[in-house]
RNA sequence: GCGGAUGUGGCGUAAUUGGCAGCCGCGCCAGACUUAGGAUCUGGUGCCGUAAGGCGUGGGGGUUCGAGUCCCUUCAUCCGCACCA
């Protein structure tokens, strides 16, 4: 009787959800394991054969624990607020409560048939009212917390108040904001990430190359009032305890890249005062005129100051000389105009109007408006105010000297700029100073007469967007400001530049610039021409700058001679000393922004009372998402909850916020729920958290490493320092299981191809194929007949060129099109794709339908010339009449399988459905076919959980990426079986063909033999390692092994049988289960112990020595273990084959390692 | 650019401390059987060579009696971060 594994893992995953099987102890006096897997969100596309690696592993591991005599923890639930749940709700209608339970539903069901022992009594979801109540709660602890640097922990925020001077001489209102700025939830005006078509804001790791990571919508920098949580203030912390957790490398190195800590020196730089011209060496600073036409403004302003009006001359009789305390000119010359009275060193133009100005009233306000441009602030006067009323126009030109400039003033004085470096060192390789655009001091110091381009600069930068930016880094964009700074050092000046290299967000927004020895300062000063200064040796700045931390310093005063290390040092304490900065350490990481303008999502548990946002009492938890009649934003742009009815408030008064939280916040603390699922009182109990602790192994993928695994170690530090959890990090062990990758198969259609007609006979001729600008191909252009692979994907582009230079190709070839392009069979990608599901679907629908017929159909190719083309179809060369119609290829590509991509393969069944559309596309390429709805046929149906689970551990190691193939499955399926026969055979003298036929008590209990002994206890020691060390891929094939080697030894005996049974047990759950059964017991197989390896067992005696010589090895010898290395020596050199080896030579020298090898120097 | 990882047969992969390179499986080849299958069983299968033998772990170099493994260098692929000062 053949292995029915459709009837005996049906009724084994009846029996163990009836009996409960995986049920998991509350107080247990066994040792505790705690496996965690990945919190899943069940899409509406189901579960993929990619989803249950990581549980597979985390199954195995937690069943062979429960095995080893653990009390295990391995629960599973599901994150089930999501946008996709809600997307669908805004298309249909339907709540996304709903789809969410539908979808979890479906994910139960596949999960239960792989045969997962979790315990299901400890299910949670996020989007359950009684969770969410925690989620809020914690949130609520956040809001009421701060920081506290001198403990370097959370504390209660009022632990701070007292701290605050004069707080309680503050408003309500002003007590409020000021508290924001400590809390650890706050509200803020923040820059975020906004996304017009998701109409939601994103967290920096939701943000892919400017684009958002769901759905690919451009996404812009928004200043908007938002909740965010203040992971910064754990930036340290979070960075420090990597070190001590049990993560892979990788994990950790992105996550310290994301902290970003970097360590340097803030410096500052006082500005100048504008240096006067003649200091910079310029033009003297009253020559203000349009020096083209300055000659003839000379005569006009000559000819006025001799007939100036009766109030000029008054107002003049006032103002001249410094009367007012300040120097004005009269008559004179700015850019091309005469300005009756001028202050240049307040900017300040004073015009008298008579009678006649008021007909050129539109050339004055041009007037005014270039003056303004310039820099100057224009005041007039009329003749009549100046007659009658002069003590109140010299006091408003007072007023107006003594006002500040529009625009540079703060020059000097106490105005400085603050930059952060990383390399003091090279402090006197500072040639200028560079701001972000958006710099505070941009409008203080810009000089007037920079005050135009700067501006523009501004505005340019700010309206491109974050994508452009960081598209074109290699368009350098910057202006001067005409400002200087002072070196702190020298004393020179140094000009101050606006660059949008410099990042706002980062350091403090400006750098000092050192061409010299930083690349992007470098790319900077050589795009506008400023001094490079070599200050430390061993780079060739005509070049590249010289970045690297190591040489001596040269230029740079006290400096000189020191190696690069010696003069950081040296440098802090020059500047620590001049009082110009300090050691300070800087964090890329940036707050977590923790409000969503959507709908499916935590409410914020927060009112607002006169303006101040107030959290709700725990008593009125859970705030529960109210019911909204669309799931859309209003009209006005409010998040979608503004819709909820006008009854939704605080006491029927005060508004609730609108905003929800994001995904990541009910899973940032779901590990420590599922210690006390059902506990009303608290998140969880003390009992349960002192009892579980922390996460002994978790299993997860690493695209979490950013969002999720830094989110949920910050919850974590967060309650440990409120004392509410005994644990500072989430999961001791951390693995990372790969990825199964989808290969998608893509159609194109090949529009135009290169169409060639040789004319000539011109072998000599080479044509070059480009692909994605590679030469992949030279072909001879005589034999174009000839045919040549030239494999593409989709998005690729062919183009052809010859590669000898003068050659026309008119004269050579009719050409139709010098280029070809595949393109894509629609211009909308996932047409493309569906396309392929239409295909893949319909091959797999036929009888003779085999995975390797859609997975290996090249793009062969095509080309036409006159009526005719050709192409190549499965190897196979078609001529055919050229037509209208197109032509498709298949092409495939290894990627993540997801559904937007349409490449998933499902592990149960999976019906397709196909829309109406895809319905008349179906008619339209399968000849006017009737669209049936096929089934592709998942692995479990057809091989069964076991053969599931053993085959995507066999496929290689747990860590590694790789893309799904069915290829190797029969493999595995071959081994059940042989399993399941070893148990089964009565009589081993029949032919392995009668083999079926074969029944009866097959189980002997006579004592196993030595060999057999051998064999198992070998294979539980290499288990147990395997195991221990996460290689499930090697267990494999260890198994394979044993059984191989018992079925060669014909054993039947349940000495060997038994233990062997309960050691496949974690991988293979379903047939060990029935083959326990068979052996005659009554309980299941998960509450026997993992049998001990017994080392006397696989003593050798005797061991089959390798005899090499000079490393190579050439025969084998075997001796007795209790040889010495002396006598092996002696023996070996004995040995005729040695001699024949030897070459009649004498060995200069023989190794002897026991156990290993025996190797013969000559 | 910086950081991390990986390169081994036709394919997925294996190799305790540096000690027989290629375990296990797929595929392929040959044979057996007939129920003609999505079988099953037996044998073979790194490459070159009839063979003896030689060559082989991305390339080059080094340490060593001995290197897939350690060191240096270089190339390729994948992932993460990215004008982060």
């Amino acid at each position: 009787m053949e292995y029915n594994f459709r009837e005996v893992e049906k009724k084994w995953q009846a029996h163990w959800a009836k009996n409960k099987t995986f049920k998991t102890e509350n107080n247990s006096s066994k040792p505790k394991y705690y496996v965690l897997d990945m919190f899943p969100y069940p899409s509406g596309a189901g579960l993929h054969v990619g989803h249950p690696l990581g549980y597979i592993a985390s199954d195995i591991y937690a069943r062979y624990k429960r095995l080893k005599g653990f009390n295990v923890l391995h629960p599973m639930g599901y994150d089930s607020f999501g946008l996709p749940a809600e997307q669908y709700a805004i298309q249909t209608g339907q709540h996304p409560k709903i789809t969410t339970e539908n979808n979890i539903a479906r994910y139960r069901e596949q999960l239960d048939k792989i045969g997962f022992s979790f315990d299901w009594d400890r299910e949670v979801r996020t989007s359950d009212p009684a969770y969410y109540k925690w989620t809020q709660w914690i949130f609520i602890q956040l809001f009421n917390s701060w920081y506290n640097p001198e403990t370097n922990k959370a504390e209660s925020i009022n632990t701070l108040i007292p701290k605050l001077k004069n707080f309680n001489g503050l408003s309500e209102k002003e007590q409020s904001d000021l508290l924001l700025e400590y809390r650890l939830a706050y509200l803020s005006d923040t820059m975020v990430n906004w996304c017009p078509q998701l109409g939601t804001v994103l967290a920096n790791e939701e943000v892919k190359d400017g684009v958002s990571e769901r759905g690919g919508y451009p996404v812009e920098r928004k200043l908007m009032k938002q909740w965010s949580l203040r992971i910064t203030a754990y930036a340290e912390r979070l960075l420090n305890d990597l070190d001590n957790i049990d993560w892979t490398e990788s994990i950790k190195e992105a996550q310290r890249n994301w902290i970003g800590k970097s360590e340097g020196t803030s410096i500052r730089f006082s500005l100048t005062p504008n240096p006067s011209p003649r200091e910079r060496g310029t033009e003297p600073g009253y020559h203000t005129a349009n020096k083209k036409i300055w000659e003839r403004l000379k005569e006009n302003s000559r000819e006025n100051r001799n007939n100036q009006t009766e109030a000029e001359e008054l107002l003049w009789e006032k103002v001249r000389g410094s009367k007012l305390g300040f120097k004005i000119r009269r008559q004179h010359a700015i850019d091309q105009f005469i300005s009756d009275f001028v202050c240049l060193e307040r900017k300040l133009i004073i015009e008298v109007d008579g009678e006649i100005h008021n007909f050129q009233q539109e050339y004055d306000e041009g007037r005014t408006y270039r003056l303004e441009e310039i820099g100057y602030n224009v005041i007039r006067f009329t003749n009549d105010s100046v007659k009658n009323k002069i003590d109140w126009v010299c006091s408003e030109i007072v007023k107006a000297l003594q006002a500040p400039l529009s625009f540079g003033e703060g020059v000097g004085g106490e105005a400085f700029i603050e930059v952060f470096t990383t390399r003091p060192d090279t402090i006197f390789g500072v040639s200028f100073v560079t701001l972000a655009p958006e710099h505070e001091l941009v409008e203080k110091i810009t000089t007037p007469e920079q005050k135009k381009v700067v501006n523009e600069y501004v505005t340019f930068a700010k309206n491109r967007s974050e994508r452009e930016r960081q598209a074109d880094v290699k368009k350098i964009t910057g202006v001067f400001t005409g400002a200087y700074a002072v070196h702190p050092f020298t004393g020179k000046q140094i000009p101050i530049w606006l660059g949008d290299y410099v990042l706002a967000g980062y350091g403090t927004g400006a750098v000092m610039a050192v061409p010299g020895h930083d690349s992007r300062d470098y790319t900077f000063a050589k795009h506008f021409d400023l001094p490079i200064i070599e200050v430390v040796a061993g780079g060739d700045l005509s070049k590249e700058s010289h970045d690297a931390k190591e040489g001596k310093l040269i230029n740079s005063d006290f400096l000189n001679g020191l190696e690069v290390k010696e003069a950081v040092k040296r440098a802090i304490e020059a500047i620590e000393e001049k009082n110009l900065g300090k050691g300070k350490t800087n964090f890329r990481l940036r707050d977590a922004i923790f409000g969503r303008q959507r709908y499916w999502g935590e409410p914020i548990p927060v009112y607002y009372k006169d303006g101040i946002p107030k959290v709700l009492d725990e008593k009125e938890l859970p705030l529960v998402l109210p019911e909204v009649d669309k799931y859309l934003p209003t009209e006005t742009g409010e998040p979608p909850l503004a819709r909820a009815a006008s009854s939704w408030k605080k006491d029927g008064k005060y508004e609730y916020e609108h905003s929800t939280m994001p995904g990541w916040a009910g899973s940032s603390w779901y590990y420590l729920r599922y210690m006390d699922a059902h506990n009303d009182n608290t998140f969880a109990s003390k009992e349960a958290v002192n009892y579980w602790q922390n996460v002994d192994l978790y299993m997860g993928g690493s695209e979490h490493a950013t969002g999720h695994l830094l989110y949920v170690r910050f919850w974590t530090k967060f309650l440990n320092d409120l004392g509410l959890v005994p644990f500072i990090e989430p999961a001791k062990k951390l693995i990372n299981q790969g990825m199964i990758q989808g290969v998608s198969k893509f159609v194109m259609e090949v529009r135009v191809q290169a169409t060639f007609k040789s004319l000539y006979d011109q072998n000599d001729k080479i044509l070059n194929v480009i692909k994605d600008g590679k030469v992949v191909l030279e072909l001879n252009v005589g034999k174009l007949d000839t045919w040549h692979h030239v494999f593409c994907n989709y998005g690729s582009s062919l183009t052809f060129q010859f590669k000898s230079e003068g050659f026309t190709l008119p004269t050579v070839f009719a050409v139709t099109h010098a280029s070809a392009q595949f393109t894509a069979a629609t211009s909308i990608e996932s047409k493309v794709y569906s396309y392929h599901t239409l295909l893949d679907g319909w091959l797999r629908a036929q009888p003779s339908y085999r995975p390797i017929v859609i997975t290996e159909i090249p793009f062969e190719a095509y080309w036409h010339y006159e009526n005719k083309c050709w192409y190549y179809f499965n190897g196979i060369k078609v001529e055919d009449e050229l037509q209208d119609k197109p032509l498709w290829v298949v092409n495939s590509e290894v990627e993540k399988m997801s559904k937007s991509k349409l490449n998933v393969v499902s592990p149960d069944d999976n019906p397709f459905h196909l829309d109406n559309r895809e319905q008349q596309d179906y008619k339209y390429y399968f000849s006017n076919e009737e669209y049936k709805p096929f089934i592709i046929k998942g692995i479990l149906e057809d091989y069964g959980a076991d053969a599931l689970r053993l085959y995507e551990m066999f496929l290689g190691p747990l860590e590694l990426s790789k893309p799904w193939n069915t290829n190797g499955i029969s493999g595995v399926s071959n081994f059940i079986r042989k399993l399941w026969r070893l148990y089964h055979c009565a009589d081993w003298n029949v032919t392995p063909l009668l083999w079926r036929g074969a029944g009866g008590e097959a189980i002997s209990s006579e004592p196993a033999t030595k060999p057999e002994l051998k064999v198992l206890h070998k294979t539980i020691k290499k288990i147990v390692g395997d195991i221990e060390n996460f290689s499930f891929n090697t267990s494999i094939s260890n198994f394979m092994i044993c059984v191989n080697e018992l079925t060669e030894l014909k054993c039947n005996k349940r000495e060997i049988l038994e233990p062997l049974a309960i050691i496949i047990a974690p991988y293979a759950p379903h047939i060990a289960e029935e083959l326990w059964e068979k052996l005659g017991h009554k309980e299941s197989v998960t509450y026997a112990t993992f049998p001990i390896h017994k080392e006397e067992y696989l003593v050798e005696s005797a061991f089959n020595y390798p005899i090499s010589f000079n490393g190579k090895t050439r025969f084998f010898q075997e001796y007795d273990l209790s040889l010495s290395k002396e006598d092996i020596e002696k023996e070996v050199l004995g040995l005729e084959q040695t001699q024949k080896y030897l070459e009649g030579k004498t060995p200069k020298k023989i190794i002897v390692v026991h156990n290993k090898i025996v190797n013969i120097v000559v």
